[in-house]
DNA sequence: GGATCGATCGGCT
DNA sequence: GCCGATCGATCCG
């Protein structure tokens, strides 16, 4: 299979948005692919959009969001969670694609691991025993902050380019998903005026049970 | 199945 | 100081 080029992500947001849906993103960890399906993906876009992080301009923070198309974005969220983006369109614009779950296809056993942390306290364990298989498929990387913990995605990856040759961090074509099988709506969580809470800027593979919500 | 709430800390209105 | 592109546990029906 081949990877995404550069040009993949040079393009309009919404395309790209639109276009991740189907691709496989793989981490190579330990020497071992980690890779899912991308189902589900949220676009933000320049710094009109108040649902985006460079919606106050450049920060230290989000200063990925205005660099190269094709790099990583990775930021740290209510203390304990990280989510990935991949920025899009031109250096200097303050675009990205959010992805937000994928269906899990290489790795799943280590991905398990990651996302079932040894317990803490024996109360913990009793609960993972009663679990048994630990976290099911359907909950493994369906979410931003879930993804990044199956996959081990945490700021080391920010500014990271997902196009070089010796990239831990890529993506690969994969299926095509159909305009029919696409669903459309507004983005999860976000706050802002009426044009960021209304713009149909989720886009998810629809039914799948991998999405973080129907 | 859906709603609610606490955890926890970096970055900024 | 305050709030957030979330998650998991826990409650209720």
């Amino acid at each position: 299979m081949s990877r995404l080029s550069r040009d993949f992500f040079v393009r309009d947001t919404l395309t790209v948005a639109r276009e991740l849906l189907g691709q496989r993103l793989i981490r190579v960890l330990n020497g071992q692919r980690l890779s899912g399906r991308v189902v589900e993906v949220e676009a933000y876009i320049g710094e009109d959009d108040q649902a985006s992080h460079a919606r106050c301009g450049r920060t230290e923070r989000n200063i990925a969001m205005f660099g190269p198309p094709g790099h990583a974005y990775v930021y740290f969220i209510y203390g304990m969670h990280h989510c990935f983006n991949v920025v899009t369109g031109r250096e200097g614009y303050p675009a990205a694609v959010l992805i937000r779950a994928l269906e899990p296809l290489e790795g799943i056993k280590a991905m398990r691991a990651l996302r079932s942390p040894e317990p803490a306290c024996p109360e913990h364990s009793r609960r993972a025993e009663g679990r048994r298989g630990g976290v099911p498929d359907v909950r493994l990387t369906s979410g931003p902050a879930r993804l990044c913990q199956a996959l081990e995605i945490d700021r080391r990856f920010d500014g990271a380019d997902l196009c070089a040759p010796d990239a831990l961090l890529f993506i690969e074509e994969d299926c095509v998903v159909p305009n029919d099988a696409v669903a459309t709506g507004p983005r999860v969580g976000v706050r802002g005026d009426v044009a960021a809470l209304s713009a149909p800027w989720r886009f998810y593979i629809r039914g799948s049970r991998h999405a973080s919500r129907q």
